[in-house]
DNA sequence: CGGATTTGACCGGCGC
DNA sequence: GCGCCGGTCAAATCCG
C-alpha cells in the first residue's frame, strides 16, 4: 500500500526526529517550523506535531539529518534521492489539501512540496542567521558586562583587603563608606542589585557614583523599573521582616545581611546601597526538585533556625541560614510541595559575604545568575517588554525543566523547576502562576532533576554527592549530552567562544567524571544563563547557596 | 561540652 | 483594632 494512501499522515511528532532536527538546526525555532508544516496526507490538518506519516519515520529521520543550517540551501538533488518513501512534508501557508492524491499526482505534489520545503528551509535559515546574529550581539554585551563586573569585584576586593586589618574599626568605616555610595567587598556581588537600586533612587537621592555603576548594566532601564518594584515591595520587608537578627554581627555585615531590628531604622532612612541590597536580598531563587532527602547538599553549611507550618501546606517549612561565615545573610527555606511531597522546594535568598567552596560556587553561580535574570527579566515581563515565548524559545529552547520568574509573588522569585523529565518541545508550566518561564535544556532538567532529584535538588546537582545518587546514572550522561546540545542551540557560533567552550567542556568533563558532573553542569548552566540573563556572573555569588545536609 | 536542632513565643505586615 | 500569617528568636533539648 502506498504511504500516500495510507492516510498515515497524522502522527504525533516523532520525538526522535524532533530531537535530531533540533540538534541539526541548532537554534532554529523548531516549534515554528513544525507548526508551519502540514502533512500532505492529512487534509489541511495543521501539523502541529505532525511531520511525517508513521511509515516514513525512518526515512524522515534520514532526511532530518540533512536538515541543518548548512544544508538549508538544499538542492533539489538532495530530495531526489529516492528513499522509496515519498516525503510529503511541507505544505505551508495555504490550507490546500493534498489528501488522497492519486499516485499520478504524487510526483507533482512531491515537487511542489519539495520546492516549498526548500523555501521554508531557506526562510528558516535566514531567520536562524538573524537569531544567531542577535544572540551574538547579546552575548557580546553580556560578556562585556560580566567583564566589567568582574573587574569591579576585583577592585572591591583589593579595596577590602586594604582595609582588612582594621576589623571592627574598619567595619564602622565601611558603613560610612556605604552611606557615601562606595561599594565594599562584602557587597561585591550586589552589583546587580545595586545597579537596580541606584536607578530606583535616581529620583531620590542619587548616589554620586551611580553613573559609573549604570555603565555596567546593559539593562539599566529595565532594572530601573525593577527597583521601583522592589523598593516598594521590599522596603518595608527589609526594615521589618520580623525582628531580624539580633546577632553579634558587625554593623557592616548586618547591613548586607538580614538587617537586625536595631538597624531597621537606619535602613528605612535608607542609603541607596541598603535599599539596593534589600532589593537584591529579596530576590529569591527557588529550586524544585524531587528528593527523598530532607535537604539538598550544595556545598554550603547551613543551620536550621526555625520551622513553621505554612498555610496551605501540610509539610512544615524549615528555615536555614548559612553558617559558613558569621553574618552571612544568605537564608534558605526548605519545604516539600503540598501536591507532590517527593518534590522538595528550596528557596534561596540573599548573597554570601564569604568565599564559597567550588561545589557551592557552582550552585551560587547558578542561582545568582537566575536571580540576576529575574531582576532583569521579571520586570521586563511586568512591563510587557519581554515575551515569555521569546524567552522560552530563545533562552532555553529545548528544555524540560524550566525557570519561572515571578514578579507577582511577595518577592521576585526565580523558580528552577527540576522536577520534569525531559520532553522535547514541551512547554510546561509551574504550579504557580507566573509571568513567564524559561525552559532549561533537557540536560539541565535531567541533570538537576535527575541527579538531584535524589537528594534534594539543586544542591546536590551542584553539590558533591552526586556520585551517590543511584538515580543519577540514568539521566546523567543524557543530561550532560543535552546540556551540550542546549549550549549549541542557544549559544551558536556567534556566542563567545569561552561560553561555549566552558559549557561543552564542562559537560564533557561531567560525562567522564561523575564527581565533577554537578560542577560541570552548573558551569554549563551558568554559562547559559549568564550569557542570556545578562548578569549571571559566575563567581559572584549573588545569592544562593546551597545547603549542606545535616 | 560545644554545636546543631527543636519548638513555642514574639514581632511586624497585611487584610478585613 | 484584631486576627492571621510569615519569619525569626532563643531557651530547651539533642547529639557527637
Amino acid at each position: 500500500m502506498d504511504e500516500n494512501s495510507s492516510g498515515g499522515g497524522r502522527l504525533s511528532l516523532d520525538t526522535t526526529l524532533a530531537s535530531q532536527l533540533h540538534k541539526r538546526k541548532q537554534s532554529v525555532d523548531f516549534d515554528h517550523f513544525t507548526l508551519s508544516c502540514r502533512s500532505s496526507n492529512d487534509a489541511g490538518r495543521v501539523a502541529e506535531m505532525d511531520f511525517f506519516p508513521v511509515e516514513k519515520k525512518a526515512c524522515a529521520v534520514a532526511v532530518a539529518d540533512k536538515v541543518q543550517p548548512a544544508s538549508l540551501g538544499i538542492k533539489k538533488e538532495d530530495f531526489t534521492v529516492n528513499t522509496g518513501l515519498r516525503l510529503l512534508t511541507a505544505n505551508t501557508g495555504s490550507d490546500q489539501s493534498t489528501v488522497d492524491d492519486g499516485l499520478s499526482r504524487n510526483e507533482d505534489d512531491d515537487k511542489e512540496n519539495k520546492n516549498e520545503l526548500v523555501l521554508i528551509r531557506a526562510e528558516l535559515y535566514r531567520v536562524n542567521e538573524e537569531n544567531q546574529r542577535l544572540r551574538g550581539m547579546l552575548n557580546q554585551v553580556t560578556s562585556n558586562y560580566n567583564s566589567l563586573q568582574m573587574h569591579l569585584v576585583a577592585l572591591m576586593q583589593q579595596r577590602s583587603q586594604r582595609n582588612g586589618d582594621e576589623a571592627a574599626a574598619d567595619e564602622k568605616m565601611e558603613v560610612k563608606q556605604h552611606d557615601s555610595g562606595i561599594p565594599l567587598l562584602p557587597r561585591q556581588f550586589m552589583d546587580l542589585g545595586r545597579l537596580v537600586g541606584m536607578s530606583a533612587d535616581a529620583d531620590a537621592d542619587e548616589p554620586s557614583n551611580s553613573s559609573s555603576d549604570r555603565s555596567l548594566s546593559p539593562t539599566n532601564n529595565v532594572e530601573s523599573s525593577i527597583v521601583d518594584y522592589h523598593l516598594k515591595k521590599t522596603s518595608s520587608i527589609v526594615s521589618g521582616g520580623g525582628r531580624g537578627f539580633a546577632r553579634e554581627d558587625s554593623p557592616d555585615q548586618g547591613s548586607q545581611g538580614w538587617v537586625p531590628k536595631s538597624q531597621t531604622k537606619v535602613v528605612d532612612s535608607k542609603s541607596p546601597e541598603q535599599a539596593q541590597e534589600a532589593t537584591m536580598r529579596k530576590a529569591r531563587v527557588s529550586v524544585r526538585a524531587r528528593s527523598e532527602a530532607p535537604m539538598i547538599t550544595d556545598g554550603c553549611q547551613w543551620r536550621k533556625y526555625g520551622q513553621k507550618m505554612a498555610k496551605g501546606n501540610p509539610c512544615p517549612r524549615a528555615y536555614y541560614r548559612c553558617t559558613m561565615a558569621t553574618g552571612c545573610p544568605v537564608r534558605k527555606q526548605v519545604q516539600r510541595c503540598a501536591d507532590d511531597r517527593t518534590i522538595l522546594i528550596t528557596t534561596y535568598e540573599g548573597n554570601h559575604n564569604h568565599p564559597l567552596p567550588p561545589a557551592a560556587m557552582a550552585m551560587a553561580s547558578t542561582t545568582s545568575a537566575a536571580a540576576s535574570m529575574l531582576l532583569s527579566g521579571s520586570m521586563s515581563s511586568a512591563n510587557g517588554l519581554m515575551n515569555s515565548d521569546f524567552l522560552t524559545r530563545t533562552m532555553l529552547p529545548c528544555s524540560s525543566s524550566m525557570a519561572t520568574i515571578s514578579a507577582s509573588a511577595p518577592f521576585p522569585t526565580v523558580t528552577l523547576d527540576l522536577t520534569h523529565s525531559p520532553t522535547p518541545l514541551q512547554f510546561q508550566r509551574p504550579p504557580q502562576s507566573s509571568q513567564f518561564q524559561m525552559n532549561f535544556p533537557n540536560g539541565v532538567g535531567a541533570g538537576f532533576g535527575g541527579v538531584p532529584m535524589q537528594p534534594p535538588s539543586l544542591p546536590q546537582v551542584f553539590g558533591k554527592t552526586l556520585g551517590s545518587q543511584s538515580k543519577f546514572s540514568g539521566l546523567h550522561s543524557s543530561a550532560v549530552a543535552d546540556a551540550v546540545k542546549f549550549q549549541h542551540a542557544i549559544v551558536p557560533t556567534a556566542a563567545p567562544p569561552s561560553l561555549l567552550a566552558d559549557t561543552v567542556s564542562a559537560a564533557t568533563a561531567a560525562i567522564t567524571a561523575d564527581p565533577n558532573f554537578t560542577a560541570a553542569l552548573a558551569a554549563a548552566i551558568t554559562s547559559i544563563i549568564g550569557s542570556k540573563g545578562g548578569s549571571g556572573n559566575q563567581t559572584s555569588g549573588i545569592s544562593n547557596n546551597s545547603n549542606s545536609n545535616q
